[in-house]
RNA sequence: GGGCCCGUGGCUUAGCUAGGAUAAAGCACCGGCCUUCUAAGCCGGGGAUCGCGGGUUCGAAUCCCGCCGGGUCCGCCA
């Protein structure tokens, strides 16, 4: 609702500095009024009158009747905007009809995120990968989006070589979680290929056998992967995250299509040989990027044009979720991908999260796999359900330790920006008290809580009732943060950045807890008592769907 | 060496793209609030030369230049 109180304000706006000369209507968010302008400052320049006087000939020259606007003042040289009566009604009625996109069919967009060798289970780098991903594909499906996740299969790298290889001289161990026990292997080969040379060969032979499609080699290949990746999509689920679709990259080394964009890169770029080489020149970049290798086999930048020509014929926007390693190669992607006249996708890059004793890596066995984390902090949420609600059954318990054990990590992991390097700290991540989740889950367990008791008693929370009688601050203030959900998932859905969707929702619990503090609901009196129901019940549902959106369940009690 | 990113109370961060009103939160610390809808909550308090130095501007955490500290990339790896 409140895209549509600006999208007003804009509009009279325009109207009011008809007779002015401007740049932009440089309306900015304020915590002194609703919505405000600071265009005086600008115009005070090129008219050399007072910013003050400029700010109250506008307000003077506003329409004197609005709908979504109660009334406009210029305090000093800013002109701050109030929202009208009218306007929390709207809110609350939309809340009530269903939050449904504004905009709907805005065409397609397939989203690649997780996307981790096949060569050992999800450490928490790439928790921070998939579930910045999850993220935006939910953000995106709300803004009115059709959108496909897809996680992209590393096949043909060295990595799953030496898996391969490693699976055929030891068996993988029974016991073990599937990726668990892939690593297991890929370890362990890595270390025998470090101190005997030798076998390097025997890992090259398998690399030129699976590119060349040879039978045998395939299956063996396909045991690996498909065993990691049942492990890996295991470990997802438990996250609340699932692909659409998982696109392996050797099907494009095998249906030609990477030699079709060697080929064509050939004839439209910069391409010159080096030995039996290909190397392309890049504009603007300065190193060369390889396209084939000596011995003719293909390389992951070349397969990834293939795979993102591909992607680009079944979609409007591809949006591809990287680590800050890739940048340089996203950079190369996009120029390579126009000499072929495909379009770019658009990259959301984060940093990395490392440990205190350094970078994190799977072959080195210097990770700390994603089952490990999910498995320490639902125990620490168990614990704390019973210290604090030891009056639940066996059922509920566990069930509700999940919810806010899971809800943590992946409010952990999205709360921080993109851009930030993460530090990993165990002891940090399992502490569940100092968590933003548990925070959100409780005003949404507090919601039903009053609902729960409000239905016991009789009284129906869809009941006729007078917004007029919600008049404290802590009523409007939560209102008002309810009308932004939209304008925030309009936000997100333009500049890709999750982070934002972790404070809105934290401050919209914020907003609720002080409501829940100065408002009695059910032992207000009759009339209050149904308005205040109606709010309660439009708190609980932007915040199921802001937690929704953040992938975290919303518990109904804890 | 070159490119990109980060540097905000003791700790973790938001704000920076489009410069504006006393720099905003959480954690930690100190002090209050459970006979009223769940205290995983609420209220109050102390604590910041926004890495450093210049510049632009009526106005800079935000824009520009330089420096310092950290990360990352610069493979016929992925």
């Amino acid at each position: 609702m409140f895209l549509e109180f600006k999208a007003e304000v804009e509009k009279v706006l325009k109207q009011a500095l008809a007779s002015y000369e401007y740049k932009d209507l440089e309306i900015v968010e304020s915590e002194h009024a609703d919505i405000a302008s600071t265009v005086a400052f600008s115009l005070a320049r090129s008219y050399k009158r007072a910013p003050k006087e400029i700010a109250e000939d506008i307000v003077n020259h506003l329409p004197a009747e609005n709908t979504l606007i109660s009334h406009a003042v210029a305090t000093g040289p800013y002109i701050n905007f109030y929202v009208s009566e009218f306007f929390l009604h709207k809110t609350l009625q939309q809340i009530r009809e269903g939050l449904e996109p504004v905009e709907k069919n805005r065409g397609k967009i397939i989203i690649e995120h997780t996307s981790a060798n096949a060569d050992g289970p999800l450490h928490i780098g790439h928790l921070r990968n998939a579930i910045i991903g999850d993220i935006l594909a939910r953000v995106l499906k709300r803004a009115g989006f059709d959108v496909e996740t897809q996680y992209y299969v590393n096949d043909l790298g060295r990595q799953i070589a030496v898996a391969v290889w490693g699976a055929g001289r030891m068996a993988f161990a029974a016991d073990k979680k599937a990726d668990h026990a892939v690593a297991d292997v890929y370890i362990a080969a890595n270390r025998e290929l470090e101190e005997h040379s030798e076998y390097v060969n025997a890992v090259e032979e398998l690399m030129r056998k699976y590119e060349a499609g040879d039978d045998a080699t395939v299956r063996r290949y396909e045991t690996v992967v498909n065993t990691c990746l049942t492990g890996v999509k295991e470990t997802l689920k438990r996250l609340n995250i699932k692909h659409d679709l998982f696109v392996l990259e050797g099907e494009f080394v095998r249906s030609g299509a990477v030699d079709a964009v060697v080929n064509e890169l050939m004839q439209k770029g910069d391409v010159k040989l080096d030995g039996t080489a290909l190397l392309l020149q890049l504009e603007g970049i300065e190193k060369e990027l390889v396209i084939k290798r000596s011995d003719g086999t293909s390389l992951y930048t070349t397969r990834d044009l293939a795979y993102h020509r591909w992607k680009s014929n079944r979609c409007d926007r591809m949006i591809d979720v990287f680590g800050k390693d890739h940048e340089l190669v996203s950079q190369q992607l996009t120029k390579a991908l126009a000499l072929l006249s495909v379009k770019s996708p658009e990259y959301v890059i984060f940093a990395f999260v490392s440990l205190p004793s350094g970078s994190l890596s799977t072959r080195a066995g210097r990770y700390i796999s994603a089952d490990e984390l999910i498995e320490k902090i639902e125990e620490r949420a168990y614990e704390e359900v019973e210290k604090r609600r030891d009056d639940l059954d066996a059922v509920k318990k566990p069930e509700i330790a999940r919810m806010v054990g899971i809800g943590a990590l992946r409010y952990d992991m999205v709360k921080v920006s993109p851009d930030k390097h993460i530090v990993f700290d165990f002891d940090d991540a399992l502490d569940i008290e100092k968590k933003g989740a548990p925070f959100v889950q409780y005003s949404h367990a507090r919601a039903c809580s009053i609902l729960r008791a409000a239905a016991a008693k009789g009284v129906l929370t869809d009941d006729v009732y007078d917004l007029a009688l919600l008049r404290e601050d802590s009523e409007l203030e939560l209102i008002k943060m309810l009308s932004k959900f939209d304008y925030l998932i309009a936000g997100v859905a333009s500049d890709l950045k999750p982070h934002r969707i972790a404070k809105y929702a934290r401050e919209l619990a914020e907003y609720f807890n002080l409501f829940y503090r100065y408002c009695p609901v059910l032992n207000a009196d009759e009339e209050h008592r149904k308005a205040r129901l109606a709010l309660v019940d439009c708190a609980r549902v932007v915040l199921s769907n802001v937690l929704d959106v953040l992938g975290i369940k919303a518990p109904e009690e804890m």
